[in-house]
DNA sequence: CTCTGTGGGTTCCGTTTTGGAACAGACAAA
DNA sequence: TTTGTCTGTTCCAAAACGGAACCCACAGAG
């Protein structure tokens, strides 16, 4: 399987990183989080070649992650604003952010705080369960076949297949 | 700046992007969540070349998120083993594919399910203040320097220097 | 009305990184 | 002795990338 094809894979994380999980990409969201929107800016921060940048952004605005906004006529020029689908890619990129902070901060201590308007502390981002509100953590959380694809995994059985990838998922209850 | 010197930004994602930001690596990292721990297994299920696993396996292995657990004696055979540095990429992991459950799903719905043990619902994640517990939205969060980063920019500001790029973090109030 | 500057690209070309397939090595079981 | 399994490594063509130069629309200065 080559890599542009990862998009056919029947998992999310594999679509998500479709989108975002190219050189560069992640980096360019970090800084549209930081409220960067013009070309010229995310290109002297992150020091990207034009070319590839260029390449980038056009790739989220088709996907629907960034969109261009006109600033001005005549010349025309645009910022790339974040969508409410690239909105929703915080959590990676805090998620992301929380990993470096506490495993590759070099013993600097973080670069950036975050403080929360609403209850106006320092905070850092904690991943809950959206039932209870408890931390997610791996080893508490049973991962099993949505029914999209317990569907296709009971059809393929039927007809005597199976799908090596579904079977190792359906072992995977240790 | 070349993608291979983004582990020196005074960033955490970039930090973090320089260990697990290559193509495949999230992959092996979520395979390796589903309770995948060998060569051939990732493989396998991913569809990588045996050379591009090797050399994302060792990286990980090298940076501490992967260890190498012998599980037999001759020949001496490996499990590929998360190590708490791993673990603690589940949140990353989780915002990914709960984001690709919601955004690209292609209409069929998440492939996966999951169900939180302690409470035994199915869950989402979600990403909290750790302070307060609510959601963490981007437009609630403050980012500011960190105690470090601001240290070293008081210190270019004594000598008259500025970094354009904290320059603009400052400068990102709005 | 030419000259310089700015924002946002694109073109070209040499260098790196990938992907695919074959090969290697250590042993176990038949 | 042959076959099979697991974990790699080697080699080469194809794709992606990095750097630098070039292009275009327009604004404002002289």
């Amino acid at each position: 399987m080559r890599w542009d094809e990862i998009g056919q894979y029947t998992c999310s994380v594999a679509r998500a990183l479709s989108v975002v999980g190219e050189r560069w990409t992640l980096l360019i969201l970090r800084d549209a989080f930081l409220g960067t929107r013009r070309f010229e800016q995310f290109q002297q921060h992150l020091g990207i070649t034009r070319h590839r940048l260029s390449e980038r952004l056009s790739k989220l605005v088709e996907h629907g992650v960034l969109v261009k906004v006109p600033y001005q006529d005549r010349p025309v020029r645009y910022d790339y604003r974040l969508t409410r689908k690239g909105l929703a890619l915080y959590p990676v990129l805090m998620s992301l952010g929380q990993w470096g902070d506490e495993w590759m901060d070099k013993g600097e201590g973080a670069p950036l705080e975050y403080v929360h308007q609403p209850c106006g502390k320092r905070t850092q981002a904690v991943l809950t369960c959206s039932e209870c509100g408890e931390p997610l953590r791996p080893e508490e959380v049973d991962t099993r076949l949505g029914p999209s694809l317990s569907h296709a995994a009971a059809l393929l059985e039927n007809e005597g297949h199976r799908d090596p990838a579904i079977q190792e998922l359906l072992n995977h209850r240790s």
